[in-house]
DNA sequence: GAGATATACTTGAGCCGTCAACAATATTAG
DNA sequence: CTAATATTGTTGACGGCTCAAGTATATCTC
C-alpha cells in the first residue's frame, strides 16, 4: 500500500501552498469550487459533505470558517426546514477565482509534468474503481 | 483532482477497521511493519518518519502510544548519542502478526477484487512518479 | 580546537476532522 | 392521526498531526 502514501504527500503540499498563497485549505477550495459549479451556487450541507468526503460535522466546521470570512452564507430551504444551504457569496466567488490562478498551475506542475494525457486517463479509469462517495459501507470490508 | 479523494475514503476505512479489530491505527500498523522488516527490528526515528511520511514530531507522538502499549521500546545508539531507536518488542511483533491476519485480507478485498495483477502494476508504475519521500521541496511547486 | 552549521529528537500550542449524543423536522406504517 | 423511523444538521470532547521553538549532540571549516 506504499503507493497510497504518495497521495498524502501531494495533498499536503498542495494544501500548504494554497494556505500560504490565499489562506485557503485545500478543502476550503474544493468546497468553494463545488458551490460555484452547483445550480444557484448553493448546496445542502449533506451533499457538500459527500462531495468532499467529510462527515457532516466536518462540513459544519469547515463552513464556520468560510462563513466567518464572508465567502459563504447560510440560506434556509423553503420546502424542508431541516436543511440549511451553503451559498457562495460574491466575495467567495472572487476568492475562488483568485485562488484558482495559482492552484490550477500548481496541479499541472505536479501532474501534467509527470504524466501524459493518456496516462492521466488510465489513472482515472483505475482509481475510479475504488469505493469512494456514497458507497454502501457494507459492500466493502465485511 | 477528484481521483485523489478516493484515497482518503479508502484509507479511512482501512484505518477504522484496524482500530476496531486490533486497536491499531493504520500508521501504527505501518510503523510496526517497517520495524519488523528492518535490520535488528529497529529504526531511527528520522528514518521511520520518512517511511510513513510523517514529521519528526508526528513520529514522536505515534511512538508514545506504541511505547505505552509495550509494542515498541526506545533504544539508544552507541555511535551517535542524538538518535534513539524505535525497537520492536516481541509483544509488538505478535501484535503485528495478529493484525496482519485481518488487515491483509481487507486490503485484498479492496484492491484484489477490483484490479487485475497487471492493473496493479500499472497503478504502481504511475503513482510511483508522484513526488513522495525525501523529495527536494523546491523541486515541486515554485 | 572553537565557532558556525547541521542533524536528531522533543515539547507546547493549535488546527482539522472524527465520533457520539442530541435537537429538530420529515416520512412512513399501522 | 400517531407512533416509529429516517434525515439534516449542530455541539462537546478528543485524536492525530503539524509548525515553531528549543535542547542536545555531531560535523565541518578555518
Amino acid at each position: 500500500m506504499r503507493l497510497l502514501r504518495a497521495h498524502s504527500a501531494i495533498t499536503r503540499r498542495l494544501n500548504s501552498k494554497l494556505v500560504a498563497d490565499h489562506g485557503l485549505t485545500l478543502n476550503d477550495y474544493e468546497v468553494l469550487m463545488h458551490l460555484f459549479r452547483a445550480e444557484g451556487q448553493r448546496l445542502r450541507r449533506v451533499d457538500l459533505a459527500e462531495q468532499v468526503i467529510l462527515t457532516p460535522s466536518g462540513i459544519t466546521r469547515l463552513l464556520e470558517g468560510l462563513e466567518r470570512c464572508g465567502l459563504v452564507e447560510r440560506a434556509s430551504c423553503a420546502s424542508d426546514a431541516r436543511v440549511t444551504y451553503a451559498q457562495l457569496t460574491e466575495q467567495g466567488e472572487a476568492k475562488l477565482h483568485e485562488a484558482s490562478q495559482t492552484h490550477v498551475e500548481d496541479v499541472h506542475g505536479l501532474f501534467g509534468d509527470r504524466f501524459s494525457a493518456k496516462e492521466i486517463t488510465t489513472l482515472h479509469e483505475l482509481l475510479e474503481r475504488l469505493p469512494a462517495d456514497g458507497v454502501d459501507e457494507s459492500e466493502c470490508l465485511e
